[in-house]
DNA sequence: TGTTCATTTGCATGCTTGCGCAAGTTCTGA
DNA sequence: TCAGAACTTGCGCAAGCATGCAAATGAACA
């Protein structure tokens, strides 16, 4: 076992979004919100899953730090965090081929 | 539920390649085929892991297409697919901050 | 053929995940 | 204060996964 380039807290965060980003419905969450803010209820009928089981998503994508949400109302807003998260996803896009 | 730009293969084909980057072991792994070649047993030293775990997390990487191998008489000797693969952890780790 | 080294596979275990459903929370409007 | 809408949380289950260890396979060589 030697040291490397990258530390192990550095490899353990991107695992972490790496996890976050190991399931076709989040990544579809991801597509939605590169297209502006939208709501629970929105995302769950758009990517096809029940709420409660979107709640569960955007609470993994949320803990990964790649969404973040907003009240209004009665309605929760979520967005993308940074623009840096669809970079990630266009690069594992292209490896995809 | 509607259509998106992204197709459901291609989605799962991502997610599946995030599912192979989401384990610090295996980013580990990657980071040492940044620099060439390695035997199995090479990387199960310098990731810090028994053989056969690494030989596992090897197929995983494998069944994704990130690596290839190649024998040369006892010793496996694995190797990065494409340099795209390491453009997809750079990304990672850029939203890792 | 028999031995040894390098890797893979099989198996058991314990942990994590995705999902559906029910119940709880927060806010709005009558 | 009460009903209803929009989310979130808790629970249980089936499936998947990481890991360690033992056994099996493959290749080289005496």
């Amino acid at each position: 076992m030697e040291t490397s380039l990258v530390n192990d807290a550095t490899r353990a965060r991107a695992a972490l979004i790496a996890r976050a980003m190991a399931d076709p419905k989040r990544l579809c969450v991801l597509e939605q919100l590169a297209g502006g803010e939208r709501s629970v209820s929105e995302l769950s009928h758009n990517v096809g899953c029940q709420v409660p089981n979107m709640s569960q998503h955007l609470s993994v994508l949320r803990a990964a730090g790649l969404v973040a949400s907003r009240r209004e109302g009665n309605t929760v807003f979520y967005r993308l965090v940074d623009d840096r998260v669809l970079d990630a996803y266009r690069a594992l896009q292209f490896v995809a081929g």
